[in-house]
DNA sequence: CGAAGTGTTGATGATATTCAAGTAATGTGG
DNA sequence: CCACATTACTTGAATATCATCAACACTTCG
């Protein structure tokens, strides 16, 4: 259990933060307000359908945002990194977490109880901005989730998940997902995924140590993950 | 092509209208710079990746919002219809639209230019509110969509879709989607969508009348909605 | 009336899931 | 730190689901 300063939350080695346009007021009132904690892999963040009380800022980690879908199994809609908001969207409609959010690896999550995030909506316009313009993307690439999952076969969406990943990672980070959590991204099951993922690893597209994965042809993945069939 | 007066806008039959909370002056100004007009079935109100200069309320009829797949095939994201607005996220992110919006019926259409909705985002706190609720719900409903395209299949997700077409309308209202446009909001094709509305109306869920498709077994097709097997 | 668009059905094959049966890696208590 | 339990990973075989291709009927509309 640790607590950040607000201001190893604006000035994280140059990473944009969506706090840095807090008066000094504001981050003032921010450190009494949250509770910074670390959450072990795969602790639950907040549980889908339970009453949104408060929302979560990723320092340090990863967070897996999950909806279980109508069979029981899990969806993952997306990963949450380093300076990323999660569980803010139920805390604007006031409504039940749609979806739940668990740390995919040791992670240091800083809780920021609602009301003074609607606080700060309602007074810092700048700030109300930038969490209008982040739900405008996450929409965006939510509903480009869509067509994929719609019409790219599951070779591809693999690919595609297996660059976004690499994406997702500065320099020496390291995120190795499970393969049935892979799967979940991509929406197929855990066998499926692995006879994929040996494929790729056969056509010396990625290499496996011990059980992570590391893209090692990027043009050939994308290559795979444009062909639609 | 036909001007509505801004207070046909706000007291339409009952129905909300997320332009209720303009004030008088609000509302002389939308009439000045709105235009409101007739598009007819098939005619496209704003296409994928063009500049976004506007966004457009629908006054009367459905328009689908749809988004190329990777393989040319046309996902529909959603159906908007009266009293519903589209096109202005991309407004607000100031991006090029990341979808298209056909009129699937002779429509009534008010094109809102971007500069006076970005005006009234900035100077009426609750229409921006409305605005960012709006966000929330479409990314909910766009959230559930992918766990259902992910792992229902596709009988389930026509089933859905149905009742989904049916809860749209009020009363004697009346769309009817094309075998495809059905096949596209579902992410499958014509044909199985076909097949599959074929044994709807041999087991007496639905019921086909010329084209058009009246649900007549609201809870049969809950149940087959459910199934996953 | 003819053409274009929409709907329908059958046959076939590709793709992906399920079930089953393991092996490998990791974590835990003694 | 080892033994054992647990979790993660892997592969094969059988099957289900769905897309594709092809051919044709029906509707709508200029």
């Amino acid at each position: 259990m640790k607590h950040l300063l607000p201001n190893d939350l604006v000035s994280k080695k140059g990473r944009y933060t969506i706090f840095s346009c807090l008066s000094s007021e504001e981050l003032e009132e921010l450190e009494l307000v949250q509770t910074t904690q670390v959450y072990k892999k795969g602790q639950p963040v907040f549980q889908e359908n339970t009453q949104s009380a408060a929302l979560f800022y990723v320092n340090q980690g990863f967070v897996k945002v999950t909806k279980l879908g109508s069979n029981g199994k899990e969806q993952i809609l997306r990963i949450a990194k380093t300076d990323d908001l999660v569980g803010y969207r139920s805390v604007i409609s006031g409504s039940r977490y749609k979806s739940s959010a668990i740390a995919i690896e040791d992670s240091v999550i800083t809780l920021i109880p609602k009301a003074f995030f609607l606080k700060l909506l309602q007074n810092n316009p700048v700030f109300y901005s930038k969490v209008t313009i982040m739900l405008c993307e996450t929409l965006d690439r939510t509903e480009t989730k869509i067509t994929d999952i719609a019409y790219k076969p599951v070779r591809g969406r693999i690919a595609e998940a297996l660059l976004l990943l690499n994406d997702l990672l500065d320099e020496k980070e390291h995120i190795t997902l499970t393969r049935e959590d892979l799967a979940g991204l991509v929406g197929t099951v855990k066998e499926t995924a692995i006879r994929i993922i040996s494929e790729f690893k056969h056509d010396k597209l990625i290499e496996i140590h011990k059980r992570s994965i590391k893209v090692v042809n990027e043009k050939g993945l994308e290559k795979v993950s444009s062909l639609y069939n």
